[in-house]
DNA sequence: GCTGGCACTCTGACCACCCGAGTGCCAAGC
DNA sequence: GCTTGGCACTCGGGTGGTCAGAGTGCCAGC
């Protein structure tokens, strides 16, 4: 009873201050809620949980706030997820199904994230060590020249030129350029990246001798190709959101935009999340490793093409942010992202 | 005399003000510049140029600080850009040969630009529509798919997948292909894309009846990838420099990030420089056409592979700036990238 | 275990004050 | 005719005091 009315009270406080931004007390909780007792009651309450480290003061007369364990209580207990309206699905679905290319796709969903939440949004490219490959091609460019196409499920495409040393624009050179396409796509469709690299060493055992010397270069650039980490990226927008939040964190923001540069460091953060199965995640404020984002939190799921977890996406805010709102909009974002891009 | 020791005095204003962002008084002039007269004399100076409108006083008894028009004079004719040093020279050089492809050149480029220079960067990506074609590359993918590659000059790459009715593996498929890729190579390499675009409408009349059917389809593509808008993008670093930019507009600073983020708006800005043959361009506080930006000063110029322009780059930052530098930078960098580019 | 009441505390707003930086102007000097 | 030193004036910003309001903790009673 006791206990419930108590998680009741830590709840408001969270709703309260996360609309105000001011420290809510124990009269102000009452004019807004039935909580169906005296501001005496509430305030005992409140004693309770600030001894339990839910809420602090920040000063001896003002309201209080919660603290970083608070929100944590609130999002894991308190709160559920708040379902999108049929009007802001249909309106996402249009919006991201315009788009005409990966790019377009990505920058689309950045944005719409960040229009969403009012917060910072960010959206990690499919990363290519994740998503599996769709078709290699190889195409002779004259003289001994090929280019070396790679084409993943989720639309990427990684071109190379290679010199194989011989002419491959005699008979010869265009029946093995088919034999080893032939072959290459066989042993790689369909697999994700790392693997398709391991099968793709184990290819020259058993492909004809004499074409050995034009798979080893091939094979050569697409590792290069499959490995290929620099192009771990992410694009981000909303980030005037950062300074329009309320007056929170205005004076260290400066920080926090240096955080958010790194680009690095929002990969690590989305990646984390990648692996740990794609499901909603929330970090709040010093659960976050990195020193200039421990006056924030985020929200971050996985998405990719169907069921395949290719990528991180999220938002990043103050710590009084609309966890609700915000962990239903990711959500819903990676839905619709995952669905276009599983064409 | 008298008019010459009064545009030095605006200099001096200029230089000190940029330096301390604080109003500068007489007094302080003085100490600071060998000016060779006294103070009161500093202070007739300072009210005429106050009367001519290039600086201005906050308040009654504070120093004076520029107008925009006071930068403008002092970016005109009292400012020489200074050159960079040996050391910074090299350092751009070898950071940006690193590179290992375009994405990684614009990303290197605008995060040295705004390291250099303590200011938001903005570099735009090579336009497709003012760079030229290098090579069109037909691939077929199985059945009648076809994958039509277009390379650039400046290394961008595009593609389409068209169905062109007919089955392309076939000997007869082969060999249209291969006369048709001869064909609009011939017609399009070389040629800034507008062009290449006109070049291909023409081809129709010249190439044998037989292949019109398929060279419409891939020269639709082509048009498609030639006149492709949406590829106009930016990329930006070094906002957190905006707010430790000497709390100058630490207020103000939401609606330059929301500016900022509107890339449409900060490609006009470039486009426009690019048109005016690539040189220098700086835009002074209310001389910007765009709201949000009216605190805020660009630099920028045109850069491109060789001598040709086909893009922009630049920083943003205070009115209150470091001209000198700001140029200096912005030019070498740009001279550098456009180095690397030709290649 | 809840409630009303009361004394206490602290912040933030408001005000008055003063100091100092900086100005404008003037009369004298080169 | 420009330059200079001097002087009165102005205004912003910092300091310190006061006050009201919001909020608390605690206690005694139901």
């Amino acid at each position: 009873m006791n206990d419930d009315r108590r998680l009741r009270v830590l709840r408001a406080i969270v709703q309260d201050y996360v609309e105000t931004s001011e420290p809510v007390g124990s009269k102000a909780l009452l004019e807004r809620h039935q909580l169906g007792v005296s501001a005496a009651t509430v305030r005992n309450d409140m004693a309770v949980l600030e001894e339990e480290g839910l809420i602090a003061a920040p000063h001896t007369s003002a309201g209080r706030i919660p603290t970083d364990a608070g929100y944590r209580l609130f999002v894991d207990r308190l709160s559920q997820v708040k379902p999108m309206s049929q009007a802001e699905q249909r309106a996402i679905g249009t919006l991201l199904e315009g788009a005409v290319d990966l790019d377009d796709v990505v920058d689309r969903t950045v944005r719409l994230l960040a229009s969403l939440t009012r917060q910072v949004a960010v959206v990690q490219y499919p990363s290519l060590s994740r998503s599996s490959v769709r078709h290699v091609e190889l195409v002779p460019i004259g003289g001994p020249r090929l280019l070396v196409v790679l084409i993943t499920t989720t639309g990427r495409v990684e071109q190379r030129v290679v010199d194989v040393g011989t002419d491959l624009l005699t008979d010869d050179g265009q029946s093995a350029l088919v034999t080893l396409r032939a072959e290459i796509n066989a042993a790689t469709t369909g697999r994700v990246l790392a693997d398709a690299s391991s099968e793709l060493t184990s290819l020259d055992e058993r492909i004809d001798p004499s074409l050995r010397p034009l798979a080893r270069s091939v094979v050569a650039a697409l590792e290069e190709s499959l490995v290929e980490e620099r192009e771990e990226r992410v694009v981000l927008a909303g980030t005037a959101n950062l300074v329009r939040s309320g007056g929170d964190f205005t004076a260290s923001i400066g920080p926090v935009l240096e955080a958010l540069e790194e680009h690095v460091v929002l990969l690590k953060l989305m990646g984390a999340v990648a692996e740990q199965g794609g499901s909603l995640a929330v970090r709040i404020g010093a659960e976050n490793p990195y020193a200039g984002l421990r006056s924030t939190s985020m929200v971050t799921t996985g998405y990719g093409a169907g069921t395949d977890v290719v990528a991180g996406l999220g938002v990043v805010g103050p710590t009084r942010m609309d966890y609700p709102g915000a962990m239903a909009a990711v959500r819903a974002v990676a839905t619709y992202v995952s669905r276009i891009l599983a064409d």
